[in-house]
DNA sequence: GACGTTGATGGAAGCGTTTGCACAGGTTAC
DNA sequence: GTAACCTGTGCAAACGCTTCCATCAACGTC
């Protein structure tokens, strides 16, 4: 047992206060401090006061270890993505991190993007016994390994794909990307391109097949015809968005319009065209995906996308969830729309009649 | 006590195996467990291996809490940074993430942007009895500040800002700034801007203080003098950098060139000059900060830094003090380099007698 | 005035680990 | 052949909380 008396007003220097410390200050068992400073029910105001203020003079906070080993709870909650330090999942982050801390609870990060990946965070479920629920964001899990996941009986929020008993938040790319490439078919474009994801992703992320899912159904609704070499993988990166505008120039028959999976693609793409000594639009039309910070300033044509509030919701969600385990779990859908901006324009007059 | 037999191959449903349950399947005592599982000495190696069987069989982790409540370390450390989300601070961090994960610590994010900001994170510590270590990043904490985060008793490593007795890593910020307009005043600009951090910053972050002196000596060193009004905030971030930019248009007497302290704000800046008519760099030549993803792509001529880097090492530094607290403090400077893109050249021609 | 009721409090048993200590048996050193 | 050591192991006491349960006083109620 340590003595009250070495915690000053000055409140610091050595050894951390404990519940103990704090009863024997104000007088009263350390089951009435855990109640006092909880705030449950069944103290006297009177005594309340006196605890808060013994905890206050000594600086006290409870143990989280303690407090998790006794309760059962760790009021921790788990965020995994793709790969931290990607645009979209940054500011997913401080989504989540901001509600999260508002509430009292800790986040703790996983990057699914380590060694082994996915199936590896499938496999060691490293959030275990560490957190009370979930955010799962965008991973791409099938049947077995979400029942993997939800043996582990956390509660779980996923993002960006839908599994039963687990809230879910997802966007509708399908209807975002057909709302872009629509954009682009309307003012005119007939040979437009597709910058996506990885070719043959090991992951099968399911974002970038909605997108170019998306980019086909436009292109029929348009009476377009989808040609197979306009859609070339861009690995969601400036450099792969490069590289796949570089592929696009060299076709015999280059396309006036290019829809991009995400914006740091089109950033890239446009860089190349413009390297080319094409002019954007004039030449070539442009249209992103997500409204990266710097894209308004770009003037880049995108779908926005709420990533932030993405974020909050999501854990919103998942902190509502936890403090009533009862209620079922909510699908939602979040809004996408189109910011028509300085990338787009109708295909070279010249060009319109070639075909 | 929990049944052995509870716990199939199949490794999951229902409660979490205990240290108990993998004693008793390998019919030793806790404490063996405990010793083979962390791989101490003086375990018999049959021992160990039926031990290792077992827990494998029940597919049991341990405990984080009781482990860390036992032990008195939480195998986690803590990372602040002034605000999540921010590009460089993102990219630190999934540095230090990928560090931690592969030791097996956990870390724990804090934004010191939140509600109360530094002062709030002073004063509340919030890392308290949660890491064994804590990594805080671009804090511009004062010497009273820094002597209650030191009293908390965590092992700290601190970037961007010196602290006796934590290990530091720092960028010279002044040099930079100088390498920056020092390529402008060798190109032959005279009349040099710089778009800056906030206005009378209540946080007083050195980073812009450090850059604006660098600017400073820069302009001495060249025999120019320094204009007041061409130095503007920008509050590092494209909006703050775009109103700048309209500031300094605004001038009787605009500058030549610009030089910004983030990437971010140099972007925001160039859209504005473009808007404007300017050509970049024939007209206006502008200088940024960090490197940021896109900076490549847009042929920003810039201060690198390894922000990744940063992030790793600084995680690095941490964990070896961790495991070694007697290692006294390190202090290492991280290098920058200036990379000459395509926003930076000689003045107009026009302009060039004017003064 | 005896009696359930309610509110405030304390005692004490966990929670699942780690770790200091004790101890048995086997070596090695003289 | 004894003393001094290792090595491998188990026992049990922490670690600092939460929470069930018992207790006790004060309060109407009939």
């Amino acid at each position: 047992m340590t003595f009250g008396v070495r915690w000053g007003e000055a409140g610091g220097g050595g050894l951390s206060a404990t519940i103990e410390d704090v009863a024997d200050r104000a007088q009263v068992s350390v089951a009435t401090v855990s109640r006092a400073l909880r705030g449950l029910p069944n103290v006297a105001p009177s005594t309340r006061q006196r605890v808060l203020e013994a905890a206050e003079q000594l600086a006290y906070i409870a143990d989280p270890s303690a407090s998790r080993l006794a309760s059962g709870h760790s009021r921790t909650i788990g965020l995994a993505v793709p790969m931290l330090g990607q645009w979209v999942y940054s500011k997913i982050f401080s989504g989540v991190e901001a509600v999260v801390a508002a509430s009292g609870y800790d986040v703790l990060p996983f990057s699914m993007s380590g060694p082994g990946g996915v199936a590896r965070f499938v496999e060691d479920l490293p959030f275990r016994k560490r957190v009370d629920g979930l955010l799962l964001v965008d991973a791409p899990l099938d049947p077995p390994q979400l029942e993997r996941i939800r043996a582990s009986e956390v509660a779980m929020v996923t993002v960006g794909l839908v599994a039963e008993d687990a809230s879910s938040l997802v966007v509708d790319n399908v209807a975002a990307a057909r709302l872009a490439v629509g954009h682009l078919t309307g003012l005119g474009h007939q040979r437009i391109a597709l910058i996506g994801g990885v070719e043959d992703d090991p992951y099968r992320f399911s974002v970038p097949v909605d997108r170019y899912n998306g980019y086909l159904e436009a292109l029929t609704t348009a009476g377009l015809q989808a040609d197979p070499r306009l859609a070339v993988p861009g690995n969601f990166s400036l450099e792969g968005g490069a590289e796949a505008m570089h592929e696009l120039l060299g076709l015999s028959e280059p396309p006036t319009a290019v829809f991009c999976c995400s914006d740091e693609m089109a950033i890239g793409a446009m860089q190349v065209a413009r390297d080319a000594g094409l002019r954007v639009p004039e030449d070539l039309s442009i249209v992103g995906f997500d409204d990266h910070d710097v894209s308004e300033y770009l003037g880049l044509t995108t779908i926005r996308q709420d990533v932030i509030g993405l974020g909050e919701r999501g854990a919103a969600l998942l902190l509502a969830r936890l403090g009533d385990p009862a209620c079922g779990p909510v699908h939602e859908r979040h809004p996408t729309r189109l910011v028509v901006r300085h990338t787009t324009g109708p295909p070279p007059a010249g060009l319109e009649y070639r075909w």
